[in-house]
This record gives C-alpha cells, structure tokens and sequence, in this order.
DNA sequence: GTTGACCTTCCAGTTACTGGAATGCCTTCT
DNA sequence: AGAAGGCATTCCAGTAACTGGAAGGTCAAC
C-alpha cells in the first residue's frame, strides 16, 4: 500500500505518517522507486496509533502500547496500569480546566460588557498577589 | 527591581521573565551594568499575565488583555469578549477529555489487569476502523 | 582575593506535528 | 513522444511557551 492509501484507511495525514516513520513508530518497506509500501501489519500500527492518540495518549504512550501489542506473552495488568495513569492525568487537567471555568464564569459576570473601561475582570487580573492557587 | 526579586514577587521564573521581555510582553529598563531593571508597572504587567496565564489564557489573550488594561478609553465588551471565547475553548476541552475519560474507564473495567495477555483495552485500540469520532 | 549568589547572552531541546519548496515518478491524454 | 496532473520523495522551517545548560560578567561579604 502506497502512503496514500494507508493514510485513507487509517485517517491519517501522510505527512503524520511520514513523521510517525521518522521516530520510529512504524517501519514500512520501500519500494524499487523509493517510495513506501505499507504491509497490512504497519497499517494495523497506524490505526492503532491513530486511535489511541484520539484518546489522548502521548507519542511515548504508544509506543509502549504497540509494544506490548506486539508481545504475545504481555500482561494485561501493564496495558491497563498505562492506560489508568492517562486517566489520572485527564483526570487532573478537567480539574484543572474546571477551576478555570468557574473562576472565569464567576468574573464574566460581574463584567458589564458596554462601552465604559470599568471592568472587574481586568480588575481581578491587577490585583493578584503573585500567582494564586 | 532586579529580576530576581520581580520573580520572586510575581511568582514567575526569571527565564520565563526574559522570555516574556524577548516577545515584547514587557519592556524593563537598563542598569549601568546590564541588568534588568524592573520599574513598579513592568511588575504588575508580569503579575497581570502570571495570573491571566494560570487562568488558561494564550500569551496572545494575554498580551490584548494587557493592551485593554493599559487603555483607559476600552470598552469593557472587549475585555469580556475575549474571556468568553477563551471560556467556550476551555468547555470543548473539557468535553473532549471527559469523552476519553468515558471511553477508557470503560475499557479499563473490562480489563482483567492480571499477568494474562488478553486485554479488551488492546482490542479495542487494535480493531478501530480509523478514527472514530 | 576569592568564594558564592546573582546576572547576562546564546544555543538547543521539548511535543507532535504542519507547511512549503524543490524535485522525481506514474498514468493518461493528445 | 510529450505534456499534464496527481502522486510520491526529501529537507528545512515554524508552531507554543517555555526550560535547561554553557560560558561568562557583577556584586557583596568574608
């Protein structure tokens, strides 16, 4: 399969799978012109990869998941320690994001939003001592 | 101020002072001998962004959120404006991480997590027909 | 006068791509 | 046979917002 195709089938842009070759995460062979022939196994890889980034796992995170994959005597307990710390992770940065919210929500309030420069928001901005928590 | 004290007042690394000073975010003067010197109003621009930065906003938002503190004539719509666009950034965000976070507690319920090689969770990442939404 | 803490600049690296230029190959149409 | 169009290739540079480190200058204290 030409770049293009596998890029079709697994959604993703050819230049990404270009890099995605780059750094090691899929070796396709080569054609006699040069150009790459993904065998069925490289595009199963890039689906992979395709699908796990779309749930927000690192390039790293990948790879270990494609390594264990690819590891017949794997233990399901190491995927799942993987895929549990990504949540945790998510976990933080909703938290994260939600503080933000409300505290942005909070200010977007009180904020008349007319012509005139009074505003609380910039208010609140001025007058933090440092970085708050 | 020198820069150690105007970080250490504002709760920033003095890197990232240098770095905000090389993209025009602030401008501190001179002294005699190179160092920088950090008059009242160049630590509160820095407090100003350390605070809108902790909130989430991008060094842009930051630096027209800067440019509508430091205009008397601004029109309080804009300020809210831009928060409430940088709000609605923030929602999808955390809608797309609770969509993963969804989907992988799912998957890390159905995973045994023992030293067996089945996994559901690399089932699932392996059967995925390209990118599903 | 020599530590040690502070400051300076400059260069490189991080994450995960993305855009663009210059060039080559393959197929099809005339 | 030649030209056009759509593929493919490589390489270079840029994105966001820093962060680390090297090599060196300055300042206050002992």
């Amino acid at each position: 399969m030409n770049i293009g195709e596998v890029a079709e089938a697994c959604g993703l842009p050819a230049k990404t799978i270009r890099y995605y070759e780059e750094i090691g995460l899929v070796a396709p062979d080569r054609k006699a012109n040069g150009y790459r022939d993904f065998p069925e196994a490289e595009g199963h890889k890039l689906a992979f990869v395709a699908r796990a980034r779309s749930l927000g796992f690192s390039i790293e995170d990948c790879r270990a998941l494609l390594a264990l994959y690819d590891d017949p005597h794997r233990a399901s307990s190491d995927v799942r320690e993987i895929v549990r710390s990504h949540v945790r992770g998510i976990d933080r940065k909703i938290a994260d994001l939600q503080g933000m919210r409300d505290t942005l929500n909070h200010l977007v309030e009180r904020c008349q939003g007319d012509e005139r420069p009074e505003c609380p928001i910039l208010d609140d901005l001025a007058s933090a001592p440092g970085i708050r928590r």
